[in-house]
DNA sequence: AACGACCCCAACCGCCGTTAA
DNA sequence: GTTAACGGCGGTTGGGGTCGT
């Protein structure tokens, strides 16, 4: 679809407040805003390809660009940049991120900066698509002490189940392609950090802070403290590292989705439904209990990836 | 098939810190 | 030392797509 009318005034340009960045009068007069073009893009791709990064406002004028550099410049971070990912996150991608912001708050860029190839706007859509979301539906704020603790003990637990499932399944493969083609090439992972991957999540996992954590889900305050999560505390490499290691070798071949969906659903299903520990999750008092700040209903209607 | 509600995400906005003139 | 320009960051918005009725 040509978007190149679309986006222009029916005069023919777009006024801009004249203190855009690094322009002047005229210049601003004709700047265009909104969605790309594939040629903007190539001018924009071209040209930081052949001069570099940086001095947009400058570099947005030698292009040809009729952009501000600011515009340039979120364009080619979040888009044109080689090595951008883009569709869904991974579970590891999702579970570094619970883990993060929970340290970190909305610090986007500071938590992007440990997903290669995402940017921080991505973090913050999916933080606010789909995380808000959930929260929502809990009936908790995602700043409150509840939520983050609902997070550590319940979808976190989960996608590292999830994690180890799909490296279980690709160890698996691996290990089919190795007997059938006795290559040692195809041996398992035996470095540390792919062993370790999880546990220094987990081990954040266990330290929720908020006394009535589990109250959000169970009223139920202390049934968190027995979560099997604490034995995971590890001397393992840190999250950081961890981070940038693992998801350059794994991100890209995780199935993806919303691991709240599963969380909600299955953990609450099985919460419901059955012993909890025998499930092999912590238990979080979740059956019987009539707490009604779960939807359960809705949460069930979830769909299931 | 039509319509409205909701979701997702690209892009914009405003603020703030840094830098250079 | 001052100030304007710029870059970076987090918050917000608008529009297309999807889903449900």
């Amino acid at each position: 679809m040509e978007m190149d009318a679309l986006w222009m005034s029916p005069c023919g340009g777009i006024s801009l407040p004249s203190s855009a960045a690094g322009v002047g009068e005229d210049e601003a007069a004709e700047l265009r805003r909104g969605p790309w073009t594939a040629e903007e893009d190539a001018l924009l791709a071209g040209y930081v390809a052949a001069h570099g990064e940086g001095r947009w406002n400058e570099l947005a004028l030698a292009a040809g660009l009729r952009r501000t550099g600011k515009s340039c410049r979120l364009r080619w971070l979040n888009y044109l940049r080689p090595g951008v990912r883009r569709g869904g996150f991974t579970p590891r991608e999702q579970l570094l991120i619970l883990d993060l912001h929970s340290r970190w708050g909305n610090r986007w860029s500071k938590i992007a900066a440990q997903l290669p190839g995402r940017t921080d706007n991505e973090v913050k859509n999916y933080w606010r698509t789909r995380v808000q979301k959930h929260a929502k539906q809990l009936g908790c704020d995602v700043g409150s002490g509840r939520f983050h603790d609902a997070m550590r003990n319940l979808w976190m637990p989960r996608l590292l189940e999830r994690i180890h499932a799909d490296e279980s399944a690709a160890a698996a493969a691996d290990a089919s392609r190795y007997y059938s083609s006795a290559s040692p090439a195809h041996a398992p992972c035996s470095q540390p950090a792919c062993q370790n991957a999880a546990a220094p999540i987990i081990s954040n996992c266990a330290r929720a802070t908020s006394p009535d954590a589990a109250s959000c889900v169970t009223g139920s305050p202390s049934s968190w403290e027995a979560s099997p999560a604490a034995q995971f505390q590890t001397s393992s490499p840190t999250m950081a590292a961890w981070s940038t290691e693992q998801c350059q070798n794994g991100c890209s071949s995780a199935s993806s989705g919303d691991m709240f969906d599963e969380s909600w659903s299955e953990l609450l299903a099985r919460a419901n439904h059955d012993d909890a520990d025998s499930a092999g999750l912590p238990d979080f008092g979740l059956g019987g209990s009539g707490d009604s700040l779960w939807s359960l209903d809705d949460i069930w209607q979830q769909p299931f990836y």
